[in-house]
DNA sequence: TTGAAAGCGCTAACAT
DNA sequence: ATGTTAGCGCTTTCAA
């Protein structure tokens, strides 16, 4: 069944039905409703690849992520595929594990599938393989930075906000020996997190030691190895805020198997604010950032480079927002607890 | 740029590119040398759409899932993308979140983008809008069950071999007491699995309490309100089995809330091991099901209906095979332990 | 073994 | 407002 067996159905050319699917406004209404009600009877939806081949859109939306199984990410891909799938575009997604041979074959994949934009939520620009699509003016959207090109938008992350947050409230209670745990070095989203953190640290006057800023890799094994280092280095912080949740429940896992307790012996701050995060033991506070709204701006900053929508936003940078949660992983210093009560007889 | 480009340039008709990109054994050696240097010079890659259009193959294989956000799920895609790539496949990844709508959505997705091939991994088929698929003779793999048709695999997970371990690993420990907390039960797998617990009881010789088989859904929530139940039940079992590894985390989650111990106060076993049972508090124990091995199960048994090689099996059914990995969320009952120490005096 | 040409299903320019 | 037709980039007869 092709375009041609609607036409002959609904006794017009196949140009008028083609007209009718795109909603050409020019088309009679009266032989519209009748060309829709043949293409509902039979069942009929055009055939994409034709269509792509002879428009030149694939209605198909890229989208890179690090990695698949770190939970951020799917929740990351649910609000993406949601929100394409709600405009009309296909997704086609596909994860780097931070190897960039393989970040190599995802860009080949996408320029193979003719996304029609592609959005790179990687943290971090491997490889300047973005020239290729840059040739192919595909639009790109990244996450903190990304070429200042034109076709190019940017979700600026505000990790100073929900991270001073966190320290204020670390400091809030007592705390002034912080560690942190950072995310892979060679990820600008780590260094901007580092940053922050530092940034914040200073603002509550509190000096930063050396030698509990560690770098981890994103993982539950990072996390408990740099907790591990931690302990190692016997002179122990009272808090620890980790780049991500999943570092932190690796800190947390770490601390259960050393025979210390979260938050008596160690605070623990966490960053994404996974939906697993509120069950671990304890409850995680942790730093939110939304995956919904990350989605959402990036296929609108797509939208808005593909399309010619009024409603359509026409900036360059979209700003997302990072806003502490607390739970049950922050607590006083150990100590202070003993004095308040002291205090209290 | 395009075939013609390549042919100009290697002084070749188009159909020469195009026997020497498809490996048409007819081609001169030498010509065909000429022609990959060409394209390797130029980095011409063919247009995929323009391919599937007159070829009828989309080289895209499909993939239904029930929910991103259950980490088994981003494993299992992991995978599945994997062996897809290895065999020049792309995949379409979409998720129902047991939404029957969606799986209508979803389904029309494939049939819109033509996947060659489809693995429907939503552990219980929901419609059946599958005879669009059947019609158009889309081959089709399932978990479990799925229709008696032509161009249908099933991956037959036996169940019974990693649940009877579970059930045997608790009586070996002692308990008599056990509770299972089931999948929704409109799912074929969590009806199955359920099955296998009671069949594994039956053989140990354990009476079933119907008071402690409770449904849930295989969500961390369902986890936690089955574990509330049990605990408004007031009558406690000594060990809890889950259909899935959310679940068992729920009930982690509702036994920390309760101020009880696990696995003193209770004992608990999941089913999935994801990659966070290893770091759960305690570390849980878990039935292991290779989410590796029904990825390369699924693709392969529709590789089997799409091309011919000869090493490709032909059989309709694949087997999958679960395993107890014991961890730290199980022990003796208690009370047992006391017994033991006595006994040691 | 290679080339010429038809045509996959559709959109869009042009003609009516 | 509707129809006719060229052609998107490729594979695949068919002829040489």
């Amino acid at each position: 069944m092709d375009i041609r067996t609607i036409a002959h159905a609904a006794k017009v050319s196949i140009a008028t039905v083609s007209r009718t699917i795109n909603r050409v406004p020019t088309v009679n209404p009266r032989i519209a409703k009748r060309v829709w009600e043949v293409i509902d009877e039979l069942n009929y939806f055009p055939n994409t690849q034709a269509r792509a081949l002879v428009s030149g859109r694939s209605w198909i939306l890229g989208l890179i992520v690090s990695e698949i199984t770190n939970p951020f990410f799917p929740e990351l891909i649910q609000g993406f595929e949601e929100v394409a799938i709600e405009h009309g575009y296909e997704i086609l997604v596909s994860s780097t594990n931070y190897d960039p041979k393989r970040m190599s074959q995802c860009i080949r994949r996408m320029l193979e599938r003719k996304v029609d934009g592609v959005a790179i939520m990687t943290f971090g620009i491997e490889e300047p393989l973005l020239d290729q699509l840059a040739q192919r003016k595909v639009p790109m959207v990244f996450v903190d930075i990304g070429p200042d090109q034109p076709g190019v938008s940017i979700l600026k992350v505000d990790y100073h906000h929900g991270i001073r947050q966190g320290v204020q409230h670390l400091a809030a209670l007592g705390h002034r020996r912080i560690a942190f745990i950072s995310g892979p070095m060679r990820l600008h989203s780590s260094l901007s997190r580092l940053n922050a953190f530092n940034a914040s640290l200073e603002e509550c006057g509190i000096n930063p030691n050396p030698a509990w800023i560690l770098e981890g890799d994103h993982t539950l094994e990072g996390g408990t190895a740099a907790m591990q280092t931690l302990l190692n280095g016997g002179d122990l912080p009272t808090a620890v805020m980790c780049s991500n949740d999943m570092t932190a429940i690796g800190v947390l896992h770490k601390m259960y198997r050393a025979g210390l307790r979260v938050p008596d012996d160690l605070s623990v701050i966490g960053f994404d604010d996974i939906h697993i995060a509120e069950v671990t033991i304890p409850p995680l506070t942790s730093i939110q950032m939304s995956r919904f709204e990350i989605a959402r701006a990036a296929v609108t900053a797509l939208r808005a480079q593909l399309e010619d929508a009024k409603d359509l936003p026409h900036q360059r940078e979209f700003d997302i927002r990072t806003d502490l949660v607390v739970r049950e992983s922050t607590s006083f210093p150990r100590g202070t607890m003993k004095n308040l009560r002291k205090a209290k007889k």
